[in-house]
RNA sequence: GGAGGGGUGGCCGAGCGGUUAAUGGCAGCAGACUGUAAAUCUGCCGACGAAAGUCUACGGAGGUUCGAAUCCCCCCCCCUCCA
């Protein structure tokens, strides 16, 4: 691995982006050729991208960041179809009018991350369903489907897996390996492109594109797939009790996608700051090196390059200040989640549990009931352990109110 | 088209006429311990209601019964084998 000579695979390499490569030695001699164009693909499944395919985002960084073109593949015509990869059940079909708002959704975040423009070395975007709607059965079929054998097909985890578990594959999703193939040759033909990166569950898909493009127009092209996330402790990356880590603002505020990462298991602080920080190595080889409580100061770190990329330099340090003053003070912070609620309605008597319903911080009446018995409930940063507590314009501070569930969801609750 | 096996709460998976809002596990929430970590331990974990209680839930629609997730009929869907 030493040996590697283009600046993309080193790096990346040494960060832990990589998993498996088609054919490592021949794509690094590639590299340090010039200028390469490389692909990625994004399902248009959801009207943000989230933290499971912030790896993926970060490859195409490093990928510009060494001298190379990334171009970010809308799946605008594939997501008609559903990736049937590592999924035990299709996906319900989604309209083409739900695609059409994911994609706007999903582009934004690229913007971040990645210089856009029409020079060599900048980053364009494409959409699928340009060729992919225009594509006709019979002649796809005769041009492109003698290159593929069920055989084969069916050794593809994607299919192989489906059929291990008795779930069943519709013929629809069968299809989907088929077209993302074919988004790589089409890739190779407008864009010169020769490298798709993906998800370890993705390798399948890839490989099918790697091996059409040779049949078809003896291209030689490379597949690179990054590992599969999960936590020290086996969870699956990107996913809270809320739900997933959005990266679009209004899908998941800055300040939570902060509190994320500055929540980051002690064992998992090295390797992501390696994945989603830029920061050198050898910095971060003394970060993760801290031990016990000290640690924290790199998970703040952490935090702070992670959503800085993200959110923004403000939105990082906003981020920042306001834990600081949360957690470590203890005090109120201007910034902490808000609502509002009608004065009127306060100083009628609002009852606690209606009031962490409104707030967000529990799903039901019960719910906050529960939470209120188990001791979870806070006003003012004070546990009420009574179910029946009412609120009223008493609590109020400076016309605020601070309401905590457990010890980390905090909500200022202001009278307007 | 034929034969057999299935469809239970976010997921897995018991139950197979009443005491079953439905065992157990996972996930989740809260508390304790800590460092806004992990592990561990404890409690909670359908909705509405102050409560009594009411409603909703075991693929869908009917039926039998005092009473059904459990029995019967029809329908839908999935899996396996056969044609």
């Amino acid at each position: 691995m030493t040996s590697l000579k283009s600046d993309f695979l080193r790096t990346i390499t040494e960060r832990g982006y990589m998993h498996q490569c088609t054919d490592l030695e021949a794509l690094d001699k590639r590299l340090t050729e010039g200028c390469q164009a490389a692909y990625i693909g994004f399902d248009c499944t959801a009207p943000s991208l989230h933290v499971g395919s912030l790896m993926q985002i970060m490859l195409l960084r490093w990928w510009q960041k060494t001298g190379h073109k990334p171009i970010v593949l809308m799946g605008g015509g594939t997501t008609r179809i559903g990736d049937p990869s590592g999924k035990d059940e299709a996906r319900k079909m989604l309209t083409d009018a739900d695609i059409g708002r994911n994609m706007d959704g999903i582009k934004s975040v690229f913007g971040k991350y990645l210089s856009f423009g029409a020079g060599p070395g900048d980053a364009i975007m494409v959409n699928n369903a340009d060729w992919l709607d225009k594509l006709n059965y019979i002649d796809f079929l005769r041009d492109y489907g003698h290159h593929f054998t069920i055989n084969r097909m069916l050794t593809f985890d994607s299919v192989k897996l489906r059929l291990e578990r008795e779930q069943p594959l519709t013929f629809l999703e069968f299809n989907y390996m088929l077209l993302q193939g074919y988004d790589f040759v089409e890739l190779f033909r407008r864009n010169k492109c020769i490298l798709q990166m993906g998800g370890s569950d993705q390798w399948g898909n890839i490989i099918n594109g790697v091996e059409l493009g040779r049949r078809a127009d003896q291209a030689e092209l490379y597949g690179l797939t990054s590992p599969l996330l999960t936590t020290s402790s086996g969870a699956k990356m990107g996913k809270t009790a809320q739900g997933a880590v959005w990266l679009n603002a209004d899908s998941l505020s800055a300040w939570e996608f902060w509190q994320y990462w500055r929540n980051t298991e002690d064992a998992d602080v090295g390797r992501f700051l390696k994945l989603f920080t830029e920061l050198p190595l050898a910095e971060i080889a003394k970060l993760e090196a801290l031990a016990g409580a000290e640690i924290n100061e790199a998970k703040k770190i952490l935090a702070g390059e992670v959503t800085r990329l993200c959110h923004g330099e403000a939105a990082a340090l906003e981020a920042a200040e306001t834990a600081r003053k949360t957690f470590e003070e203890g005090a109120s912070d201007a910034n902490l989640p808000t609502i509002e609620i009608a004065a009127a309605e306060l100083a009628a008597g609002l009852s606690l549990v209606a009031l962490l319903v409104k707030a967000g911080l529990a799903a039901s009446n019960g719910d906050a009931k529960r939470l209120i018995k188990g001791g979870g409930a806070r006003v003012n940063d004070e546990a009420i352990a009574n179910e029946g507590h009412n609120l009223g314009n008493t609590d109020l501070k400076d016309g605020i109110l601070k309401l905590t569930a457990g010890k980390k969801r905090h909500i200022l609750v202001k009278a307007v």
